[in-house]
Parts: C-alpha cells; sequence; structure tokens
DNA sequence: AACAGAACCTGACAAAAATCATATTTTTAG
DNA sequence: CTAAAAATATGATTTTTGTCAGGTTCTGTT
C-alpha cells in the first residue's frame, strides 16, 4: 500500500513532490483513502476541514452557494489536484463547497502533516505558493471573463476547455459528461439560457449531442466566438 | 532612510515582517522609491516583473484589458500592499497592469531579494502563502458576485466596499473618488449603465453626489439591495 | 475669460438574458 | 416493465443591460 501511494503522489501532485522521503511516509502513514459516489458531498462550504483531499480519480466540482440560490462553480478539480488546502493554510473554514461529479477515490490527509511540512520544508511550501500563484491568476481569469464575454462566448470557451482538460471519448463526444444544469453553473447563467445556446450551438452544427453528451463539431467556429468574431 | 524603511515595512506590509533582521537590511539596501502620479502605469499586463512594487501611499487599480477593449478592474491596492508578487512568484509575466488612482509613492524590491528569502525563510514563505490563500478566496468570491448578481448590486457593493475599505471624509464622502469610468470597470459594465444607476440611486436618496465625488446616504437599503431584498 | 477636451448625463432603441409556463425525453426506482 | 421523477427542450414574455447619439457640466490651459 505504502508504495502504491508513494508512486501516486510523486506522479501526480506537483506540490507533494517536494516532500522528503520521510515526510512522504508520513503522509503514506496517515492518509486514508475514500470512495466517493457521484453527486455525493466531500465538504460543504463552511464546514471546519482538518486536512486536504488529493483526488485519485473522478472529478469534482467546486462550488459556492449565492443569495439567489444558485450555485456557482468556480473550479472542476481531476486527478492530482488537492482539495481544502487554501483552507488548511489559511486557517478558515471552506469557501467552496466540493461535490463528486462522478465516481471519485480520494486520499484525506490530515492538517497536521500538511501544516508541519509546511513549516519545515520550504522547498515544499515554495511548490505549494507556486501552485497557488497559478490559481490565483485563473481566477483573475475567471473575473474578466465573467464580466466581459456573453453567455454565448462563455459557454463555446467552457467546451473548449472540457475538450482539452478532460479530452474526448473515440466517438468525440467530451470525457466528462455535466449536466446542463452543472454546464450553465460553471458559466454562471440561468439553465434555460444554457440548454437554448446549446440547442443552438448544435443547429449551426457547432457541436453534437447524444443524449447529454456533448461533443465539438467545429473547434474553429467555437474559438472564432470565444475570441469575438 | 533605513530606518525609516525598517519601520514602515513592519508596520504595513504583513508577508514582509517574517522577515529577519538581516533580510530586512537587504530589502532597505536595495530597494528604491519611486513617486508615481495619478495616472500614470507603475507596470503593463504583460510586462516581466524584475521585482515587486511595495505601496506606501496611494491607491493603484490592477487591471486586465479584454478582447472588446474594455478595462476589467480586478483589484484596488493600497498602503501595505504588495503588487507584482504573483508574477514574480510564479515566474510568469504580469497578468494584469496596475495604473495609479491617485498619486503613489512606492518602493521597488528587485525579485532576488524576495526569491532568496523564499527559498531560505520557510516562515516568510508561509506567511507569503498565507496572504496568496487570502487573495484566493477573495477572488473567488468576486467570480460568484460578478455572475450571480445583477449590476446595480454590484454597484451597490462596490460604494459599501469603497467605504469600508478607504473611509469617509468629514462631508461624508468616500475618500477614494473614482470615475464613473472606474467604478463601471471595477462592477464590469458599460459607463452608461453605471452613471445611469448611480442617478437611480441618487434619486432614492441611497447616495449623495457632489461632482464625482459619492457618498453613501442610506447604506441599509444598498446592503438589503445586495442582500436581495 | 475663452476655449478645448474630458468627464458626466440622458433618451431612445436594440440586444442579451432571465423568468415563467409547459412539453417532451431520459433516467431511476419499485 | 412501468410509473414517477428528473432532466432536457422550447415558446412567450419581461427584465436587464448595452449601444448609439446627442447633450451638459466640469477642468485645465492659454
Amino acid at each position: 500500500m505504502t508504495s502504491k501511494c508513494d508512486q501516486c503522489i510523486i506522479r501526480k501532485f506537483n506540490s507533494l513532490r517536494a516532500m522528503s522521503k520521510e515526510e512522504l511516509k508520513k503522509v503514506s502513514d496517515t492518509k486514508t483513502t475514500k470512495f466517493v459516489k457521484k453527486g455525493e458531498i466531500i465538504f460543504n462550504e463552511g464546514a471546519k476541514l482538518n486536512g486536504v483531499y488529493c483526488v485519485r480519480n473522478g472529478v469534482s466540482k467546486l462550488s459556492k452557494l449565492s443569495a439567489n440560490g444558485k450555485d456557482q462553480i468556480v473550479k472542476l478539480a481531476t486527478k492530482g489536484e488537492v482539495l481544502g488546502q487554501r483552507s488548511v493554510i489559511a486557517e478558515e473554514s471552506a469557501n467552496l463547497s466540493a461535490v463528486a461529479v462522478n465516481d471519485m477515490e480520494v486520499c484525506f490527509i490530515p492538517k497536521e502533516v500538511i501544516v508541519n511540512t509546511l513549516h519545515k520544508n520550504p522547498d515544499f511550501t515554495y511548490e505549494v505558493l507556486r501552485h497557488m500563484a497559478h490559481d490565483l491568476r485563473e481566477a483573475d481569469d475567471v473575473v474578466v471573463n465573467m464580466s466581459q464575454k456573453t453567455v454565448k462566448q462563455r459557454i463555446a470557451e467552457a467546451f473548449l476547455y472540457l475538450g482539452k482538460n478532460f479530452g474526448e471519448d473515440d466517438e468525440g463526444f467530451l470525457t466528462l459528461t455535466l449536466s446542463r444544469e452543472d454546464i450553465a453553473n460553471v458559466v454562471g447563467t440561468a439553465t434555460e439560457s444554457c440548454i437554448r445556446i446549446i440547442s443552438e450551438f448544435k443547429k449551426k452544427g457547432w457541436i453534437k449531442t447524444s443524449g447529454k453528451r456533448i461533443g465539438i463539431a467545429d473547434k474553429k467556429k467555437l474559438n472564432d466566438l470565444v475570441e469575438g468574431f
């Protein structure tokens, strides 16, 4: 089991790779592996986290409930990403909820191990810092997109993003299948508007659908739309 | 001069407070102080930064130009905040432009000093990390606001934010005076829409204006609007 | 003081997006 | 397999927001 974890961590989780052998051992010894079914909650907004969750398999949506009762999905976290890191570091309760989008396997690592390593191993801290700097840049970009692009542009962008980050199956459909509602919540629009635009894209031949599955049919057209042509 | 810097840094810049005496000395020796006039550019989006800027006085807007030619203001940085930190840490070019909103005094600290300290002083790295974790949380909140709140709500929120973070003068006007265009760019809307809503708020007696100055007249009403009542 | 230029303001209209209502299809549970 | 529930789809309508076009006021300069 330990060797398996060793392998898993080194390969997939970029911050943890800066840990020493002893520190990794500690992680291996204290971590617990959990299986989370599609739709199940990993943690809720406002929860006090006493550790982080390292995603081994599957995808989680990180979202925040707004006053009007809608969920805004801020990030989709996949294999290798760590959930709850920010909360543990800032010693704040979770700002976002984490829910499994499909069946997942996650490793729970107690915060003591993380915090300890942060205090003792500057390389690890620096590595985490670099990751967070990157996340922050992405968040800033999302803010600009949200306020300056139309819903159509954002939906087109979402499909391109999903294709790029989660791939396509052999039939050309996006590997990660989200419900229309989830897509709407990523993009920050009403579910009906989202569905309407999906229909429009399909009619124009830019995407293809089969049930809830969506495939990119004309990448260039989608790209042009995003760029504002 | 050195003693002055010592004082300044320790008091105002939370990450730098974790530096050792020697490290602070190094900062004092290598830093240069610059005066930036209102409207002047500190650095531009895409620029390679070879240091960070610590704000001693005045306010800077951090913004990003979108494809449609509009500037989205992502953050207003004031006394004690550090600009360019993220870029230096991630070794990326600047993602945002920094422009002075009023006359400023900033200290430029070469990146070598910062990066060196990051590698050698875990307390400092941890401190920077905590700050960035906090910034990331704020950025996530902004994303949710942008997508889930109406322009009216966002403008009301902006006034409350400006009042809370920059204060009011003795006549009850917001200390930080932004142009209508800047307010629109903070909120992510068209300048005309922004002006229209300001007129509406004034007509309702929720705010008062005098030239470009704006004052909060009915905090509760603004708050209620933000909360969705 | 007169002027230019910028910032501010307002109206009219067009476009985008949300909402409400109601089908239709797909999925799930018994 | 089938009924119920959930998700998807579409139409009609309203609300919100953006755009264009034309004003007015403010500000700094000569």
